[in-house]
DNA sequence: GAGCATTATGATGCTCAGATCATACTGCGG
DNA sequence: CCGCAGTATGATCTGAGCATCATAATGCTC
């Protein structure tokens, strides 16, 4: 699945999406990431923002990958999951 | 151009050839996006935790998007422009 | 190399994220 | 219901980002 992201809420979406279809609890995340849990529920219903730096600990311990590209004109080109 | 992003550098980075790309000096960007043109440099050399807002406006304002997937096991399907 | 444009760095004050602990809320199984 | 696992919320404190201004360093162009 691939997860477009525009905002806070956007991310903390595709992360809680990673977390469950690996079957984590928050509390695992969080001492597989070193990220406080409080800090994960914070950041996974898109609080304002988190750091740059936090985020890219829970992105790889969920073995997740965050590409840049320039936006497709043509709005969406299909497939992705959009929210 | 497709970027693989994992630090904060890898980011800034992106951002900044997504800015030269576009002709933009760090000013131009900075008040397109409400960013300051210092806080851009810091971001741009990945010095250290941004804000995700923050790196959201810039991304918005560079007609950037960002998408996350699961890791490709398979190291590197290819193509990106892995830095 | 002078001079201007661009980018980087430094200092300060405010604001807020994150660590930490405690606790409240929300399912859900029995 | 009750209790437990999971998640959310609240408070405090520390540290760091960002706005802001000033200035230094760098890059170009002539």
């Amino acid at each position: 699945m691939k997860h477009l992201v525009r905002t806070s809420k956007n991310l903390g979406h595709a992360i809680r999406e990673a977390r469950k279809a690996k079957n984590l609890t928050q509390k695992e995340l969080a001492s597989m990431s070193g990220v406080w849990q409080e800090t994960i529920s914070k950041i996974e219903n898109g609080s304002g923002g988190a750091k740059l730096e936090t985020v890219f600990d829970l992105i790889a311990a969920l073995e997740l990958e965050i590409t840049v590209t320039e936006r497709s004109k043509g709005t969406s080109d299909g497939l992705e999951d959009i929210f």
